[in-house]
DNA sequence: TGTACATCAGTGAACGCGCGTTCACTGATGTAC
DNA sequence: TGTACATCAGTGAACGCGCGTTCACTGATGTAC
């Protein structure tokens, strides 16, 4: 999975280096994912971006900068696709609960690589507060980009939150992501949206 | 922190192996937490528990086989734990949702390293089928043990769950991994109580 | 109880590989005229 | 448009360290008589 196009034979003079960049930072997300943080070598990144090891010091000071450039364009990309997708479908709306459920679903990023770099830079977070402090301004973001579409969706079925909105979202997300994450390991599959469904209940009261 | 005590002395002649091997558990455990797993090397162990690196050989084939050692007896110790604090307090009656929430947490571990130790543990069985399985296991056993304890304090304030309850404490016990985990991320602390509150009131009704 | 022997547990040196890191070099890219 | 020069990006070899792994050895532990 390489971001690199077919543009690679045809590209510009200057972009020969942002290419590079690209696809060293393809191929270590791709071993992130495999086989975690300290598990990833350098050696392996170039390898399977087909570079030499000099190309990576050319680029990056360490492996410490290339995460954190990974990280950085992951969840500005995450946050970027949440925010257009909310303004894609703000016509929509829930009939029930399950629907608000649905609607929150279809925001969410829900794929195995997603999950385990989530998993990752949590993990990661709990050892380095500088990689907590970026973690939680963009759960922050995503919160933000979120608690509309949680709200309407729930005025629609004539519910609010019993307390403030964003709290009741920044639930939602971290029930989202522990249940949904269990999925990979084999966990209950209908426990999100049952869990989710319950907090719904729990938090709101109708009108 | 290790778990030999001042008994080293006086031992007893052919115990010297399993303190040994104690020894390189517990330091193994410290690191593993420190750094991970993946950022744990045998010389580092070795080097904490006071030996060379050929007292490890002789005690474990590989990392791995240690890891497995350490898993199955903290979570072995984590699961009797439960059931003993279970019998122990059964006694005890809830009088509204909080006391039912607080009767909980106080069955279930709520230090740092236990919350690394799980989190390493679900991202490693993300990638390895064999691990997801045994913590699946485990995680059925603290279900099991913990059921009685939320069906119980339930009945004490006239709420019965609405579906399953093993279902309901699996849902409970997911919140509580996850927003507990939360605080050593910077997390919001009122969390863990508030989403496992809403939880409740979302998947149980009177009678 | 003491002595001689056998087994066992951990030592410490040695080997080699993987990999981080550096650097002189080269072919590619860009610029001046 | 073409040529000469300058800069840049990635190459590939080299160095060294950390660490996994092995193994002959030794002091400690256990057993037989």
């Amino acid at each position: 999975m390489y971001l690199v196009g077919m543009s690679e034979a045809n590209a510009g003079p200057s972009r020969r280096r942002a290419q590079t960049r690209a696809r060293l930072i393809d191929a270590a997300l791709d071993l992130f994912v495999e086989r975690g943080m300290h598990g990833t070598t350098i050696e392996l990144i170039c390898e399977r971006a087909g570079f030499t090891r000099g190309a990576f010091y050319s680029n990056f000071g360490s492996l410490d900068e290339l995460f954190a450039a990974i990280y950085a364009s992951r969840s500005q990309a995450s946050i970027a696709e949440l925010s257009a997708g909310v303004a894609d479908i703000q016509g929509a709306v829930a009939e029930d609960l399950e629907g608000v459920i649905e609607r929150l679903l279809g925001h969410l990023p829900s794929d195995r690589p997603w999950h385990v770099i989530m998993s990752e830079l949590t993990l990661a977070a709990m050892r380095s507060p500088e990689l907590a402090e970026s973690r939680n301004a963009d759960r922050v973001a995503i919160v933000e980009a979120l608690t509309p579409v949680v709200v309407s969706s729930l005025e629609a079925i004539g519910r609010v939150p019993d307390g403030a909105p964003e709290e009741l979202t920044a639930d939602l997300l971290a029930v989202y992501e522990s249940t949904a994450a269990a999925r990979w390991v084999g966990g209950d599959e209908h426990a999100t949206a049952r869990v989710m469904a319950a907090v719904l209940r729990g938090s709101t009261h109708e009108v």
